[in-house]
DNA sequence: GAAAAAGGTCACTAGGTCAA
DNA sequence: TTGACCTAGTGACCTTTTTC
């Protein structure tokens, strides 16, 4: 007897408590049937309409009313940007938004598949057309390796190596496994650190990697330190785009998540297009990164192709401050490399085209770079490491003398 | 055994309700395949009349007849109004209607091209992706002249014969080659002066070019004074880069001698470096002219295609000071052709690459020709030059009134 | 192991496009 | 201006993962 009333009784509560819950009032719409949806009472509705406009962009995008739209129940549809904008204002959290769990075994068969499960049509239809993204052949001068020396080709392959060898793609790869392998809310507690040893990493190794290129280390430490301030933040900056391309972060929800949390939405988006659109040929892109380290001013310059005789800069006596003319001769030695590649590789027709498209690619990255440094954490960071390393170069001169 | 029982009755279920749906009737219009929309069971046409009209005043909008029509799927279209307040007295509802998506980006190939070409080229044209780094392939356009119109044909053919006619390319090198043919001393003389003879032809060529193009005839005199003001050093410094491409005066030894006295040896350098990279397709570089000459400032923009129709244009007085709208209308005209001609010679992903091979190339002569415009012989004789095409434009004006 | 809170699916109905 | 045909956004209903 008691414990049917027991019984009963827990019935009834948990009728109160099932008819409490179903009135709660969505944050965003006031509508009924709220629950907890990425840390904000909310209905089922304003939760799937957050997850999947997460990434908008409220400066690109506008309402094209006046911005104050109504959001209630009834009119929640009429305008997406203030309905998300006030998704962020109750205080929806993006990171809270996880990875895709891929297709779903479903054991339910829907009436239209029945309907049309003779016509292979559909299976067609859906199928994803593959990026018709191919890696380039080499062209008929493959053999003939006359247009650069055989310093130069020993060089470029020095830089290549050289770049791997300091590359943080593995440290980027691991900490972000690291990362996604903790339980979701552990996961987020850590991601802003994360997140910025990762960016960290990119501007130490273009320090670690341009420090041991000759031209480089001849220079004087106040030579060198004055280059480093100067263009720390784009090869920094591009050198971070072609890791992230290696590590293939674009795929990496922990990634998004973490830039998107510290960068907000506008760069997160500019970034993962220049990430996605980044030139195949990496060998290139590595290879521009000690020219622009060596550019005379902070906008990107590739200067003309000069009769540039090398032994001219050993010749020159090296303890002085770099000025442009010597920069340039630096420049140039890595600038004809390049362009013989490009000309031996691809031919002159395509190599042009490939090279406007690199120029755009850098352009692009470099308005990022600009926006990135708009955000405190970031500029401190990078001014920090710029110190750190100027220290080390100072302190590494008074070793050799 | 269960299995196909439950099928074949789903199929049924499914088949039936399809037909039910199907023939639900429009509460507006009586025609069949009704849904609900806006609220109401209605038809397609009569869901899309109400959202293209929703904004109609009935108070000032009055029926021409008796405002009772009849409102069926046969007489629908005779009485707008009638129509439109039926819509409203069976329950449409304007609070339902949302905010535009904004336009979606695909790039659809017309019907025509569609009934022409085999299914595969189909499916690779509607399928773009936007990389910069794919490799031109041979396009299977290239023969289908649809994507312009027989206008614009003809209106790209007109621009590039006039500038040609124009061109002081025959007059560049009968220069350069009598020059040469003077003993050493006397060559040198002469040198300064011809150069500038050499340099002002370029800036007068593109006065005459301009003159004919009938939108910049169509402007008052006060208008097209401001346009050549404001953009001669642009239009006039990179149609002489065309022109000095055409001549191929940089294996010119008298032209690199005269250029260096007059400019010195750094805009020399540079301005053989702008020349050797022109783009091979002279027919896009001369098209870029009047696009440059009609920009609203004298920083290169190139506009967005907006629907632009060219008879809004001529409908418009043509006796007001160019406004930016107005000019950004023209410019719409030629910037259009320059796209679609891109498109159609090179397939969307080569004329990705090429646009900012162009661009690149217009920007390097852009700095050129500002860092000319620093040597005083050449500013006073654009000045010039300037100032007399201008009493010349008035002039023609006053005879042809 | 159950509740909570993520994500997946698909029918439905918005809006966009283009040619007549 | 109209309407056939297209793409895209919504939300009910479901499965999977995480938390406690
Ligand atoms: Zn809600
Ligand atoms: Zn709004
Ligand atoms: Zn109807
Ligand atoms: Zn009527």
């Amino acid at each position: 007897m008691a414990f049917s009333e027991d019984t009963s009784t827990n019935i009834d509560t948990y009728d109160v408590v099932q008819a409490f819950k179903n009135s709660q009032l969505c944050k965003v719409c006031e509508s009924e049937n709220a629950r907890m949806n990425f840390s904000v009472l909310c209905c089922p509705p304003c939760k799937v309409f957050f997850r999947r406009n997460a990434r908008m962009d409220l400066n690109t995008n506008q309402c094209i009313y006046d911005g104050h739209c109504d959001v209630t129940v009834k009119s929640r549809q009429i305008c997406r940007y203030c309905r998300f904008k006030k998704c962020l204002s109750v205080g929806m959290q993006r990171e809270l938004i996880r990875a895709s769990h891929g297709p779903q075994n479903r054991l339910r068969v829907n009436n239209k598949q029945l309907a049309t499960k003779n016509s292979l049509t559909n299976i067609s239809r859906n199928r994803i057309i593959f990026s018709l993204d191919v890696i380039p052949t080499l062209n008929l001068l493959r053999n003939d390796r006359s247009l650069l020396t055989v310093e130069q080709w020993s060089l470029l392959s020095n830089v290549v190596n050289v770049y791997d060898a300091k590359s943080p793609v593995a440290n980027v790869r691991n900490i972000l496994s690291i990362q996604s392998s903790f339980p979701p809310k552990i996961r987020l507690k850590i991601a802003a650190t994360n997140m910025m040893d990762i960016i960290g990493s990119q501007f130490v190794a273009v320090y670690s990697f341009v420090e041991v290129i000759p031209e480089f280390a001849a220079m004087p430490p106040s030579g060198q330190a004055t280059l480093m301030e100067r263009n720390i933040l784009n090869t920094g900056g591009y050198s971070g785009v072609v890791i992230f391309r290696e590590a293939e972060v674009c795929s990496s929800e922990v990634f998004q998540n973490g830039f998107l949390s510290k960068y907000g939405s506008q760069l997160t988006n500019e970034v993962t297009k220049v990430i996605g659109r980044t030139p195949m040929d990496l060998t290139l892109l590595k290879l521009l990164i000690p020219i622009v380290m060596f550019s005379t001013c902070s906008d990107v310059v590739i200067p003309v192709i000069k009769n540039v005789d090398r032994d001219n800069i050993t010749r020159e006596e090296t303890g002085f401050l770099p000025n442009t003319k010597h920069l340039l001769k630096i420049q140039n030695i890595y600038v004809e490399i390049m362009f013989k590649y490009m000309i031996y590789r691809y031919g002159y027709d395509e190599a042009t085209m490939r090279f406007a498209g690199i120029i755009k690619h850098f352009l692009d990255q470099s308005m990022c770079s600009k926006h990135a440094n708009e955000v405190q954490a970031h500029a401190e960071m990078v001014e920090t490491i710029v110190i750190e390393s100027e220290r080390l170069l100072i302190s590494k001169d008074r070793i050799d003398q």
